[in-house]
DNA sequence: GCGAAGGTGTTTTTT
DNA sequence: ACACCTTCGC
């Protein structure tokens, strides 16, 4: 249970605030989750329902978080039926109930960016344009965009000032066609649809309306068009949303999120009750300081005045460091130090970055010093070929319009359908106006086909089929999935293709990883299938993934490294923000934009306001990029903290290269160490 | 259908 | 620098 007296009075009110909507500007550390999770076990204890209450996050991990915590406070017996969910999740639940009323099948697939890049290429070859993936990306970005702002591909309207734009008038509706007769939907489709449903059924609005009496949304700035769009039509009947957010947390703008949602919030809602939470409960005096420093250069922006009774605490520390080996050193020699001094764990530290692909130089760091870490973010493991090509199997059994993922398995591996035969197939599935399935089931039909390829074809169809009737099979989806691989062959066509013996076991291993993936799912399923199977693939629960890491998920006293825009709405004892020059953050991207330069000071904020006692800021002289030395220049981010609250160090050391080097580098941070606790 | 050779882009952030 | 993809010759 929770004590209400062990809140704040702002606090107290937030939580004890039943009807009518409800503004909560939270500052960073302001316990925003905790005024949430009390209010969630406040509204069950006056007996409200707990199917009545929804709670929507943006990450799987944040609505995983807020569960466990609801979970812990009033026991899991009084939460159950509660609904916390990603924007995306409660979207697909509500399209799985209703999307047959939008000509969809049950069974739909969703496309994600590999199966999206496919089908918009095959597209662009078809009006014989470009088809790199550049372009296709580019396109893809567009529609995504008009899809965050609702802009359906009839309404699409071209504009002289965008070149793309045009192409995006002729592709977006064959997108669109092409989806829906694969029976499959997008991400963005997830949003965009839900929103159509409830727009044009009444009686679906009304049951959802209904159902969701009490409203809660965390992170409300980073909410774009079609989000906003979602929680008006769901509080419409009674108003009873009430949102969460920090205007200087928004760093989402690139996939159109919009702050002035949460800036216009009391004018949406009628009667909104607005509180705010200034008092920290995270972070040291100097930390908060300087976060108050950085985020005060913006303009456009709710005054907010954080503060905390918890101490100035120790320096924040920036280190210059030779290039990027350099910098990864320095952290793995400052989480020894600090390690050591604080009797801190691993699992106290985290190392963020603006680009994910900074990741790559501490992860060796980490490796070569035998400390556990865990890397949040890239969705590196389900981009794998290895990955895609199992999962392929998956969706097309599961849904055989499926037509992007139908064409890549439908020779892999080989079976004897060649390129030649596969082109004759589709053109002939275009004159009939039959989907490739359709054609598949009766090749003998097709004419001019050669009786080896036909046969392999029925071989083909007969597979899936069989696979289709093992999976309908919920106890053995594990079995079934084990015995798909083997029957394939997979393994045998991995080492086949791949010269290098531990690449290719590597791969192996890695398909084997999706077998973990299935494990957990049945573990936290009570009715699974195989949809359910492929929603928690492609929906990205990272807990869904299994991670590649077994050790640090078994002992999870492991360093955390992620991106800035994945650490928002956690806090560690010690923070490492590394890159901090020209270029990184702000992003090279950004510096010709006032907007995008305070969206990026923002995300500084966001870094610096995760640290609970330490914090480390790291930035580079050089950096190699394609092989190339690249000279950095320190971020402007810097300058804008009071020189007072900074204790600066700067690398002497020319980057260490050779074994003796590296064991020089050892002996220096046990010089370091001496120095530190010799007096 | 295979392998070699040459060409390309990679590095913004997420569901 | 490197991995990945496409193309071309067989």
């Amino acid at each position: 249970m929770f004590d209400l007296n062990s809140l704040n009075p702002q606090q107290r009110k937030a939580v004890t605030h039943k009807k009518g909507s409800l503004l909560l500007l939270a500052g960073a550390g302001s316990g925003k989750t905790r005024v949430i999770t009390c209010r969630i076990a406040h509204l069950l204890h006056q007996g409200v329902a707990a199917r009545q209450i929804l709670a929507v996050t943006f990450t799987n991990k944040a609505a995983r978080e807020m569960a466990e915590r609801v979970n812990e406070m009033v026991g899991k017996n009084s939460a159950k039926g509660m609904l916390i969910a990603t924007f995306h999740s409660l979207c697909l639940r509500i399209l799985k109930a209703h999307i047959d009323r939008l000509g969809f099948k049950k069974n739909f697939s969703i496309y994600a960016s590999s199966d999206q890049q496919r089908l918009i290429r095959d597209l662009l070859r078809e009006i014989g344009a470009e088809s790199s993936s550049k372009a296709a990306d580019q396109l893809l970005w567009r529609i995504s965009n008009a899809k965050n702002h609702l802009i359906s591909a009839d309404k699409y309207q071209a504009s002289d000032r965008d070149p793309l734009s045009a192409l995006v008038t002729t592709i977006y509706p064959r997108y669109q066609q092409a989806l829906k007769a694969f029976n499959a939907v997008d991400f963005d489709d997830l949003l965009m649809l839900a929103v159509q449903l409830l727009e044009q059924y009444p009686d679906i609005l009304d049951h959802y309306c209904d159902r969701f009496q009490y409203q809660m949304v965390d992170e409300y700035q980073d909410t774009n068009p079609v989000q906003y769009r979602l929680l008006k039509l769901l509080a419409s009947s009674h108003g009873n949303l009430c949102v969460v957010g920090d205007d200087d947390q928004s760093i989402y703008a690139f996939r159109g999120a919009d702050v002035a949602n949460i800036l216009d919030f009391e004018n949406d809602f009628p009667d909104t009750s607005v509180i705010k939470l200034e008092q920290n409960y995270r972070s040291t005096g100097n930390i908060l300081a300087a976060a108050n420093a950085v985020i005060k250069n913006n303009k456009q922006r709710r005054e907010k005045a954080l503060w905390t009774d918890s101490g100035t605490g120790a320096k924040i520390e920036y280190r210059l460091c030779e290039d990027g080996e350099d910098e990864a050193r320095q952290v793995m020699e400052q989480i020894h130090i600090e390690k050591y001094k604080g009797k801190l764990k691993y699992g106290d530290f985290a190392i963020l970055y603006r680009t994910n692909s900074q990741s790559r130089a501490f992860e060796e760091q980490l490796r070569y010093e035998n400390i556990p870490y865990v890397l949040i973010g890239g969705q590196q493991f389900f981009d794998r070929k290895e990955i895609k090509d199992v999962i392929a199997y998956l969706k097309v059994i599961q849904n055989p319009a499926d037509e992007v993922n139908l064409l890549r398995i439908l020779n892999y591996p080989k079976r004897g359908i060649g390129t030649g035969s596969i082109d004759h197939i589709i053109r002939y599935s275009a004159e009939e106006k039959r989907s490739l399935w359709n054609i598949l089931q009766q090749v003998d039909l097709v004419p001019k086909m050669q009786d080896r390829t036909a046969i392999a074809c029925a071989d083909f169809v007969t597979l899936i089929k069989r696979y289709q009737k093992r999976f309908k099979q919920p106890l053995r989806l594990l079995e079934t999935l084990q015995e798909l691989i083997a029957e394939l062959k997979l393994a045998d066509e991995i080492y086949r293709q791949e010269k290098d013996h531990q690449v290719a076991r590597r791969r192996v291993e890695n398909q084997e990883e999706l077998f973990n993936s299935m494990a957990i799912y049945l573990e936290r399923t009570p009715q699974p299938d195989l949809a359910g199977f492929l929603e928690r693939l492609s929906i990205f629960d990272d807990s869904a993934a299994g991670k590649n890491d077994k050790e640090s998920k078994l002992s999870s006293d492991s360093v955390t490294l992620m991106s800035l825009h994945s650490s928002k709405g956690l806090e560690f004892p010690v923070i490492f923000l590394a890159g901090m020059e020209e270029g990184f953050l702000p992003h090279k991207n950004s510096l010709a934009d006032a907007a995008a330069i305070d969206e990026e000071r923002r995300l500084c904020y966001v870094g610096i306001t995760r640290a609970q006692q330490q914090l480390f800021l790291l930035g580079a002289r050089q950096r190699r990029k394609y092989g190339k030395l690249d000279q950095r220049e320190p971020s402007r981010f810097l300058s804008e903290i009071p020189a007072e609250l900074l204790l600066q160090a700067s690398s002497e050391q020319p980057a260490a290269t050779t074994e003796e080097e590296k064991d020089a580098s050892a002996s220096n941070f046990f010089a370091n160490m001496n120095q530190m606790f010799g007096d």
